[in-house]
Parts: C-alpha cells; structure tokens; sequence
DNA sequence: GGACATTAAATGTATATACATGTATTTTGT
DNA sequence: ACAAAATACATGTATATACATTTAATGTCC
C-alpha cells in the first residue's frame, strides 16, 4: 500500500515533506518484510548484515569496530549482536593476538551455511519487494545518493 | 554520507539489491536526524507524528484507532504512546461517551503551542536534509510510490 | 619509565518496539 | 434476551536500541 492511502492523507505541503514521510514509510514496509523473511531462518536483519560482513572478509578475522563501521546503521551494540551469533555458533570469537583490545570475529561454517540457504530465496523477496525494472532502481539509487551526500 | 562510502562497498549483486540497502540506510539517516532534532522538544518522532494526527482533528476528538491507522508505521502501541504524551500533558484522554470502549483524544493548547514551535523550524530541517531540487523529490515520490503499490 | 590520553569492546539503564494476551464493551445471531 | 463473536484499548514480556559509563589495553608525551 501506497504512503497516501496508508495514513489517508493526499495533501502534503510540500514535495519534501512528503520525501521524508514517504521514506520512512517506505523503509518501515522494507524491514517488516525483511524481519518476517528472515524469521524463518532465526535471526534478525541486523544479524544478517553482520553475518554477510564477516562472510565478506572470510576466511580473514574481523573485529568489531570494523563491523560496526559497516554496519547499515550507526549503532552502538555491535558487540551484543555478536554475542546473539555467537549464542547461535554462527561465528567464532577469539582475543586478538596483536591488540588484546579487539577481537578476531570468523563465521563458521553453519554460518556461511545459513547464509547460503537464505541467498537461494533472498534474490527472488528482493525482486517481489521493488515492484521497479532495472532503470527505475537505478534512477531511485541516484536520488537516494544525493539526498544523503 | 551515501550508501557505498557508509558501508565500504561499491559492487552490489544488481541494483535491487542496493535499493533495498539504500533505503534502509536513507531512512536510517533521516531517521537519526529527525530524533535529534526533535530531542529539543523533548518529544520522539512518533510523538510528534501522534501530535499531527490530532491537530489534524482538532478541534474534535480522535480515538486510539484513528490515531493508530494514520501512523507511519503500523505499530501496535498507539496505547502506549498516547499515554507518554498524557504525562507531558499534550493530549488529553477521555472515555468516549457513544462507545466507552473507545477513548477521546484532544490535543491540548500546550500540544498546538509545541507544534507551532516545532513547525516553525522543521520546514527548514526538511529543506536541509534533502539535498534534491523540487523535481527530483518529485521523481523520488512517484518511485517510492511504485515500489510500496 | 610513568602519568595521562586514547582506543576497543562490554555493560548499565532507560526507552522503544513486536507480538501475544487480557479486559471491558458492543455487536451479532438465534 | 442471551451466549458467542468482534472490537477497542491496555498490558505483559522478550528483545532491540540509544546513549552514557566502565574496563582493559595501547599510545603519547615529558
């Protein structure tokens, strides 16, 4: 459902306002639909986006800082989402022999497992979520580009 | 900062998949700026989507149900929301005489009078957050539009 | 080398949220 | 009219998050 029929208003003062509204929105659709598609396989989407981070430096550790730095959003609890992943021993962590500050974040291999399981149906939600062809993402990636630059 | 410097990564699978990140880093972006800003009200941005809603009723009542139908996001605690902005006595509740299971909510003068403060610089936070022309926040509207359809 | 600042991560705390359940009231079906 | 279903709202509970503080290790400057 569209921003105007959801909250019931057609008028907006201005385009920019109805931007901010209708991102949020819009996001908010997004990650309801993401946490319902990622329950099915017990984890949240933050814990995905650090699942896939330390998948992109595998087989090399990562710490926390640098999954934080990566992270969709600027959050402070990087480490208690490590510590639900490693609840669920889908990484491994380790004291960091060079800095005895960081530590030596892996995925394990049920953690790559999980996230192999869910990129056989991530694609196909991605595709069924943005009902846009290919040059409409693109020219919604631009604007979104520069209104964040 | 956009997307590929926040998260250090400039390749994506295909541009759905960078919208979908896109999106909920934008929105996170917003998100933050727009709990800061109203941090000097002393209110959140549900809060103050609440408030709208009303003032866009006033001078009659809203029950919890209309409120909760017009919100952002189709959370489940109006309930709990109505009754912090109670404490600070922006709102006033009453049981609604026609159905008693329904609740009549008014904005108070003290909740027009912070509004009115409010509006007074949001226009201009809007204005800075993005960074689009009128006709790009157009086009941006009409994608999001079609993306939530 | 030692006081002091800086950094990395963890933890404390208050609030927010999702989801299920509870409670009172009204509506419906017979 | 009365039992059962539906509705409106509130509450319980577990988890998530923002923000500040703490703890331990490293770096810096004299």
């Amino acid at each position: 459902m569209k921003l105007e029929e959801a909250i019931k208003q057609t008028k907006f003062n201005h385009e920019h306002h109805k931007v901010l509204l209708n991102l949020i929105y819009t996001a908010g659709v997004i990650n309801a639909a993401q946490t319902r598609f990622f329950k099915a396989y017990d984890i949240s989407p933050q814990q995905y986006n650090v699942l896939r981070i330390l998948r992109g430096q595998h087989p090399n550790a990562a710490c926390v800082g640098l999954v934080q730095e990566r992270m969709l959003d600027q959050m402070s609890n990087a480490s208690r989402l490590v510590e639900k992943l490693k609840q669920k021993k889908l990484l491994s962590r380790k004291e960091c022999k060079l800095d005895r500050r960081q530590v030596d974040l892996v995925i394990t291999e049920s953690g790559l497992s999980v996230l192999a399981e869910i990129d056989k149906n991530f694609e196909e939600f991605e595709m069924n979520l943005a009902k846009l062809n290919k040059d409409e993402a693109q020219a919604l990636n631009l604007l979104l580009d520069k209104l964040c630059e």
